[in-house]
DNA sequence: CACAAAGATTAGCATAGCTAATATTTCGAG
DNA sequence: CTCGAAATATTAGCTATGCTAATCTTTGTG
């Protein structure tokens, strides 16, 4: 999902995928591993050692699934919510900061591009 | 300097930071260490650490600067400026293949959002 | 000459990525 | 009902990247 760690995100003291990983939860709501190795187009193995940071960090947990107990249920705690809710606060300040400097019309302006772009790259 | 791998990136075998360490080489120029762990933004000893790899794979060469033996001069081989153009075609061309489906008019306001967004997070 | 400063590397640790091999649980065929 | 195959996750073992602290080499200076 998130793709880069940036300055402001460094805060947090995650790296990039397990903040990204979380991300998915908090945003996404509960997966299974496989699910949340697809969503983060990433190897099981390597989901399995991000998730275990997550978990070890407290802002995530891992339960087998009761009606399937070869899959596991992952879900972000409370923590996991509140850490990457300031993150995206800490995010939005900086871009929104810049996009200040611009007039309305030139934010319009750019508006319309992102539109357009998200029609021609999909 | 290019900061994500991409699908089209990762033809060329290279991992995102020797990809990206090798750009500046080829575009820039030779650097010392350094310059460029600073243009990376990275450690010295990470620095180090990727061109020894980008060495290894016979894309950069390393070595004593003979004004001033304690640094050492990075320079890209013909083989690095080879992959990283065909690279770049590739990674052209994807984009440029999406952007040819906006109308001539469209792809003018996009070029227009773009050079305000420069402006704006300057 | 001796010692400090500059520049690079080495040592040692953690995170992330992969594939292959190994549990564990479930399902289906006989 | 049992036994083997399929589904799911984890473990093992490798490489690459990131860091800081410690070290080595070269250069400059009192």
């Amino acid at each position: 999902m998130l793709r880069m760690v940036r300055r402001e995100d460094r805060a947090s003291g995650l790296g990039g995928p397990r903040l990204s990983a979380l991300s998915v939860l908090v945003f996404g709501g509960p997966l299974s591993l496989a699910g949340l190795a697809a969503a983060e187009q990433v190897s099981a193995p390597t989901m399995t050692r991000i998730v275990d940071g997550l978990v070890r960090a407290g802002l995530a947990t891992r339960a087998p699934e009761p009606d399937n107990r070869r899959r596991v249920r992952i879900e972000a705690t409370d923590e996991g919510r509140r850490l990457l809710d300031e993150g995206r606060r800490r995010r939005v300040r900086v871009v929104a900061e810049r996009l200040a400097r611009l007039a309305d019309s030139e934010r319009r302006a750019v508006e319309r591009a992102v539109e357009l772009l998200e029609r021609a790259m999909r």
